[in-house]
DNA sequence: AATGGCCTTAATGAAATCTTAATACAGGGG
DNA sequence: CCCCTGTATTAAGATTTCATTAAGGCCATT
């Protein structure tokens, strides 16, 4: 119950195998997952604690998946890639990944590493301790370690899209982001959907501007997209 | 915003100065350790962001500097170590490091590794947030980026079409465009509808011009057709 | 098998935007 | 002075885009 939860993204199925039975002989729980596109979902899905991830995957390069864990969640990200140019290292740690493995690897260093990135999550005594990186604007609160958000004080619950929704806007707070950017960055593939996107946009609002300071956190650009704004008291600031 | 300061813990001269002149590079503050007795009153006395470590140490382990800092500090510790061995890393990265490169290190890769920790102790904040592009010619202001635009300070709201239409001009201010070139430019197919256009400019016009300051950003070309005019104060330039 | 949460899809009315047309204005040449 | 060309402005209709609601399907848990 309290055991950390893994999610593995690995195509190869030797590799796989390898690194759960590992994570087993630890105690450690984990999903799996063999694509970009399975690899995304679980993460919303599931919420892992942490991510192993394997840069060459069949659909999608791995460091498109890094970015789009990381508009919404600073869990921990170990690469493990048979990549070993600087470059490869370089614009996955940028991206946001927090190690960086190349293969072939050991796996006592594998797990070393991975200790490293849960004690980062306050992993301690069988206790999940998230740090606490959070985004304010007003009486807006989320904690993107551990996915919650807040309003007024109160906690509010949110669905896995909504809340990667309104991570995507507090990420980008201040810019339009158009349809299409947030269907790419929610949906991944390349969905046009936007009717949909227009459910959860209410659905969403409907949850974080019905309470009593009725302030407006998104707004609609007509034609274009949608964009959070900073709310101060009253006024709006860039 | 504060530069992070770094304390690099090497006893080769070397790489000691390899390591300094990188973070000069990068606009890093640095101070230096030649031993371990040196390092931990170095990391005592300056408290600096984080620490670049080598394991072979003159005088201690470096494992043990590892562990007096953790009694008293979970600042990032990136080992640097000609120790290749899994034990030693293990050791290392069990005892609170929080990486470990091998030597001969890559000064691209431990960059990129410095930048995971820096962007851990939010350092990212250091940084600037948006360098959006923004055009500001007088009262005007567009910023590409957000997507909006403001006059005398506050946000005015565009519609679609008016928008790429201030953009197109503001992208070539000075210079005369035509009608033909603006409607290619804006409708994509080769439309005439000119007077359209008309409309779309008495528009634009009526919401950057009605304003406290009565300037004038959008010349008409009779025959030919608009261009925006840089405005300076009260005086027009080229 | 039933329940409940969540996502999807469709349909409705409302709002904003675009288009189109009509009218008014300014300047130049006859 | 009047007409003509090119432009500005305004208004009304047509179209697009949006918010919201509700119904159906999927999946997991019970």
């Amino acid at each position: 119950m309290n055991k950390p939860l893994i999610l593995v993204v690995e195509d190869d199925r030797a590799i796989r195998k390898l690194i759960t039975t590992t994570l087993e002989t630890q105690g450690y729980l984990y999903h799996t997952a063999e694509t970009g596109a399975a690899a995304i979902f679980e993460s919303v899905s599931q919420k892992p604690d942490m991510i192993i991830l394997d840069l060459g995957l069949p659909d999608v390069d791995g460091v498109e998946i890094i970015k789009n864990v990381r508009q919404w969640s600073n869990l921990p990200i170990i690469v493990v890639s048979a990549r070993s140019e600087d470059r490869d290292k370089i614009d996955a740690l940028d991206a946001g990944a927090d190690d960086y493995l190349t293969k072939p690897f050991s796996v006592e260093e594998l797990l070393a590493r991975l200790r490293v990135s849960l004690r980062r999550i306050h992993y301690e005594n069988g206790k999940i301790l998230k740090d606490s990186n959070v985004f304010v604007n007003a009486a807006l609160k989320i904690d993107y370690a551990a996915g919650c958000v807040w309003l007024d004080g109160e906690e509010i619950h949110l669905t896995p899209i909504e809340y990667k929704l309104l991570c995507l806007l507090a990420k980008n707070v201040g810019k339009v982001l158009t349809h299409n950017f947030i269907l790419h960055e929610i949906w991944g593939s390349y969905t046009s959907d936007v009717p949909a996107l227009r459910v959860f946009m209410a659905t969403l609002r409907k949850k974080i501007e019905n309470n009593s300071s009725k302030s407006k956190y998104i707004q609609t650009h007509i034609g274009v997209g949608y964009r959070m704004v900073q709310v101060s008291e009253d006024g709006k600031i860039l």
